[in-house]
DNA sequence: TTGAAAGCGCTAACAT
DNA sequence: ATGTTAGCGCTTTCAA
């Protein structure tokens, strides 16, 4: 039940551990009939190495830690998978810890992994101060990702958000629209204030109009979504247009919308999701790219263990707005809020 | 830049390193002098303990590992996210790793975390045979989920497939029909093989029709999901209702229906999926709650560890059918085929 | 209540 | 080409 040691199979083979230690890691100066003697003993003990042991000896450790708000979020999901392939690749292992968004949850994580010797650090970041971070920044590389904070102080990799909400924005308005709809407005949120300075740039510029009303918070679940969806369509100048700045808006925006069958407003989502394409009339979105994130942040990772110094870069990945139906409509004839018949967009 | 150590904390607080242990540890005979000197010196230095060096010690870690194919499949995500929340409560950390439904892969990763120590294994197996966890299997508690695989040699957890399908189909003859399609047939899944039985004994017993031509694999693409569809509506006689016999193959099932407007097929899935409840109509499906599974895994993992002996367990958790629309369509006088204006169901 | 010594499984440095 | 010695950071004896 003990498992075997490196010593049980130096025993078993009559030779010193070093050898066995030099045949496991395929030192190249060794004797082909020792060699076998010794794989014959590892195969008879079914001895696997410990490499708690050996990164202790070595003094460093062959995996990334990785800390998200929750692995069931797609978003999230599709970022670990591409960090830990592109780990993998580098010859490390991943493991990750979610936040659930608790400040105070992030720190256990993240010391947990500190403790647990990760040889670097990924963060989507809670939004809070990250002074804590900074004893552990000069002991391992960190690389906060989607969310900014303290760019400057670590790198960082993410989504001009403010320049991605302007190209979704100016999208609409090229269709026509000036009052416009703005789901998942949250100030505590570093990005969704970016995303909703980008709205605000655009409509400035263009004449549209800048009410507040306009714009409201992430609905907590479906049945908010259509009693926000209702909110606005109530408003005496309801608006022609949404633009949901963030994937769990978009989803459920676009729930409100086909429950309600309200879908002839224009419609974007900052975030594709699962079947948006399927839905009457297809969703526009500009779309985040999780898989280019991850992979960007794993290289970021893998460049700073390789020892380039410099000083923490903020690294932009790139995004593109995808029209699939939902965000040309144009403003109707009819008011909003009259029911009318969905059209079937191909 | 190197990390400070236990002995570094001792000096620095001029005690022994066994003292610095025993506060860190949270022993409780310590005079509070020196409780305060150690810890003003962890707090000077920026201690953090290494838990590697602790299992090494002890000789027992405190993560678990989690082997599946992919951590951005949503069943996955979610077994994963139930798994760290359960593990975190009973102290442990999570570790996974990804096989991408190749079983050379799923060794090497078995292997990595039997290197790094893992105190238990949850597994949802590649379909072949599994001869090499034997070894493991004295050394550590397995926990095979979603998929049996040597049923007995293992504990196991996951859904009475059979039953389920049994389920589904049921509803689907209740409301009339006769001639099903089951998608997401693939005799090398033991899974799907049970899940085709399970539809196959339902109609055998109702007299329905066992018509091979109307079982079909996953379609690998939203396109061929659509090439599908259009197989089956060109037969002689079509179906009138369709079985997905996987998540998968319901998210292409369902694109396909609404990209072709034949919804008026009945529909039921195998497997929840995002938005399913904002199509027209609304998926009626069976799910397989991965939540559930994760919980139910980890419970069992948490009882080995605390010693439980006794024979491998099969433990099945519970599915429920959760009409919505889709899945109570009755076969319609319009013969299959004929295009018609797609239902709005609220 | 505190400390000293020994050793967990492994490997780097130095022999031989 | 192979073995010996020492020690990674921690905790467990066993003493004081």
């Amino acid at each position: 039940m003990r498992r075997p040691t490196l010593n049980d199979v130096a025993a078993a083979a009559g030779v010193s551990a070093k050898s066995v230690s030099r045949v496991i890691n395929g030192a190249d100066n060794i004797s082909p009939e020792l060699r076998l003697r010794v794989e014959a003993a590892v195969e008879k003990l079914n001895y696997v190495p410990n490499t708690l042991a050996r990164s202790l000896k070595v003094g460093t450790g062959d995996t990334i830690g990785v800390v998200i708000d929750s692995i069931s979020d797609p978003f999230f999901a599709a970022v670990m998978s591409a960090v830990e392939g592109a780990a993998l690749d580098g010859g490390l292992s991943t493991v990750f810890g979610s936040t659930g968004s608790d400040p105070e949850r992030e720190r256990r994580q993240v010391e947990r992994m500190v403790m647990q010797q990760v040889r670097a650090l990924i963060l989507a970041p809670v939004p809070r101060s990250h002074e804590y971070l900074r004893h552990y920044a000069s002991v391992l590389p960190i690389v906060m990702i989607d969310r900014a904070v303290e760019v400057g102080a670590f790198d960082t990799v993410r989504v001009d958000d403010r320049a991605v909400a302007r190209t979704a924005v100016e999208h609409l308005v090229r269709h026509g629209h000036r009052r416009i709809a703005l789901i998942g407005d949250d100030r505590s949120f570093a990005t969704a204030r970016d995303r909703l300075a980008g709205y605000q740039d655009v409509l400035a510029e263009h004449g549209g109009e800048l009410d507040p009303a306009l714009c409201r918070p992430t609905p907590d679940g479906d049945d908010e979504a259509v009693r926000t969806l209702n909110g606005l369509l109530a408003m005496d100048r309801p608006p022609t247009a949404i633009f949901a700045i963030n994937q769990r808006a978009g989803i459920r925006t676009a729930y409100a919308l086909h429950t309600a069958e309200y879908a002839e407003l224009a419609f974007i989502s900052f975030g594709d999701f699962p079947l948006s394409q399927s839905l009457r009339p297809p969703v526009t979105y500009v779309d985040h790219d999780p898989r280019a994130i991850g992979r960007a942040a794993t290289q970021q990772v893998l460049d700073r263990l390789r020892g380039d110094p410099g000083p923490a870069r903020d690294i932009f990945v790139d995004t593109t707005l995808v029209p699939r139906g939902s965000g040309e409509i144009t403003p109707g004839p009819g008011a909003p809020g009259e029911t009318r018949e969905v059209e079937v967009v191909s």
